[in-house]
DNA sequence: GCTAAATTTGTAAGCGCTTACACTCTTCTT
DNA sequence: AAGAAGAGTGTAAGCGCTTACAAATTTAGC
């Protein structure tokens, strides 16, 4: 704690006003209410039971006090510990600090504090924070997970921890989660360039190398090769990249493409980020799209309008504050065991000039 | 809670798979060391007058039994949360995005859980968090500040509120603060603007337009003011413009430069991502740098490369780790009140084809 | 070798809240 | 009109930890 200079130096002087104003608690609402703490500690979560005139009678008295009831005794009593983990692969990537900051203004406008927890792409992150789900049920009430890749096990252990869950771009889980048809967007993608007359395409897809792959890369692949399919057209393994989902990724993933495969006539990244990676290892190699090669990513990534990068458009913000509404809600109806829904929020072609007709 | 068909379908079955392990208390601990809780509580934490021989035993109970202490216990009992928080002017721009990972790194590194509060630029949220210090006390030990801009009653209050507190980017503050030489790297950038023979500079401050400005943002205005001061060259109001730090906020500034006051030979845009927007607007109007007009940014963002962009670059995780662990120190000293620290790490001009000499 | 001082350990009282349970009134039954 | 059922309230026992303070042990002093 810090108690330099400014505090030292205020020590000789009145002393009332350095003194912390001692905690308001629930005793002090029961006392100027009138009633007992346990009616106070009802009231004030409405709990049913509570007649009118002791719910007013509490309210006041909260007000007029400025209670603010301690989490940390809230939470040891058995009660909730107020806040909510966010769970993401990154925290630095465009899709993940859109929907986190989405996601935190809705759970702050619920009171809830949000512990911000980043995989950090990072396999050993992933295990401590999934292999502990004792100790994270422990400090947050509920988890808003954004695009992890969770094995059977880790998802059964979830489902039953006591926590709620929510996720956005997530498949087949047994919470809410919303997301957008990944398959069809890359579908759709795909047949962008494919009904520009390319039919030779290579593919940046989002998969980290070697790491479990998340559903939405794994969609997003799908849609591609189905794509191709349904046109009778083979996928080249030497054309299917894993690029992760960085500027950095998408850039390597392109010069080894050049470098080391070949060209092809069109491609599919698996989101803007990727693509702006892939366009700028283009410009290395004093290439440039469409002029070279056609290509399409999925976001619509802020910077995509300014370099011209043809995108399948898809609300983030959206998906953060819609996933962690419903975190909220099941937070808030603990008892109501609805089916858990998927949300499939739509997506947009935006045609631009990093895609034009084969010649 | 999550108590949807999935546990619903298991209540029938084995009732002790589903049963919670009970939490490993302290008292388990004591009772596997053969010591009393008392002691073990100070072992854990490392206090004095504990025997080598009890610490071993502690420990060793300790991680036999996967001992983890219960955080709203600890803080219940006036020990620490074992959290602290972030507090940034909004998660999504590429700053506040790298230096919060960075910082969350440090945290999860030593066994911290970071609570994320965005103020999202808005006033209201900002009273909101820095009125109620008590609040967030409660329920963390300390906090990180980035690029805040506080009242003076605000920082007196922080500084006595009991939480530990570090900052980026802030000035003379009573707390550890890691940052640029703002002015400097300003008055870098104006003068390369300057030595390439410009000498009509429009400035794209950092400032929001209508809020308290940051340290960060006036810093570098002043350091564009000086840098012309310094060649007898007069700041024209026309060209000064408070734009924020995200892309559109250039954006729009951009266009109003344009549209209601001329264009400048060069311009000094306050970071990155405002000289995104502008090189934005440039474009949706038909024109272009360095061919228009010159312009250089703060940052070395990572698209700031690929768009030719001249730029300070300046380590951004750097100076979020390195505040983290400022903070982190702190926690771990509590006692110590060292005089409070300012550490200034280097920018460095990085020259690309936005800027080129006047013709 | 015996007392004073220092060191290590234990006892027990909370921290502020939730909740099982007991209790008092109302309101329906039949 | 007597008893059952229910609504509203209170009592008290923790939750798992920290921390005065007391007790027990060791070390030092002369």
């Amino acid at each position: 704690m810090y108690r330099a200079q400014y505090s030292q130096e205020k020590k000789g002087l009145s002393p009332c006003c350095m003194a912390k104003a001692p905690r308001v608690t629930i005793q002090d609402v029961a006392a100027l209410s009138g009633l007992s703490i346990c009616t106070v500690s009802r009231a004030l979560r409405r709990l049913p039971n509570v007649s009118e005139s002791a719910q007013l009678k509490v309210a006041d008295a909260a007000t007029k006090l400025g209670y603010k009831a301690s989490s940390a005794a809230s939470r040891l009593a058995g009660g909730t510990t107020g806040s909510v983990a966010i769970i993401a692969p990154t925290a630095t990537a465009w899709f993940f600090a859109q929907a986190v900051e989405a996601a935190e203004e809705v759970f702050a406008d619920s009171g809830l504090d949000t512990v911000l927890i980043s995989l950090r792409n990072t396999p050993g992150v992933h295990r401590k924070v999934f292999g502990d789900l004792d100790a994270l049920s422990q400090r947050v009430d509920g988890v808003l997970l954004l695009n992890i890749a969770l094995s059977d096990a880790e998802v059964e252990a979830l489902a039953s921890s006591g926590l709620a869950v929510a996720s956005v771009g997530m498949h087949s889980v047994p919470w809410d989660n919303v997301g957008i048809d990944n398959e069809e967007a890359a579908w759709n993608a795909t047949n962008h360039l494919l009904g520009l007359g390319h039919w030779d395409l290579a593919v940046l897809s989002g998969r980290e190398p070697g790491e479990r792959s998340v559903a939405t890369a794994t969609d997003r692949l799908n849609g591609f090769r189905r794509a191709l399919a349904e046109h009778d057209l083979t996928v080249d393994p030497d054309l299917v990249m894993d690029a992760g989902s960085s500027i950095e990724g998408g850039r390597r993933a392109m010069t080894e493409l050049i470098e080391n495969r070949r060209m092809p006539s069109a491609i599919f990244a698996g989101c803007d980020e990727t693509a702006f990676g892939a366009l700028m290892a283009l410009r290395e190699f004093g290439l440039s799209a469409p002029k070279n090669v056609s290509i399409i990513g999925i976001d619509d990534h802020q910077m995509s309008w300014f370099l011209g990068l043809s995108t399948m458009a898809q609300p983030v913000a959206d998906q953060g504050a819609f996933a962690a509404n419903l975190l909220v809600e099941g937070l808030q109806h603990p008892g109501r065991p609805t089916a858990p829904a998927s949300h499939v929020l739509d997506t947009k072609l935006i045609e631009r000039k990093s895609t034009r007709r084969k010649r």
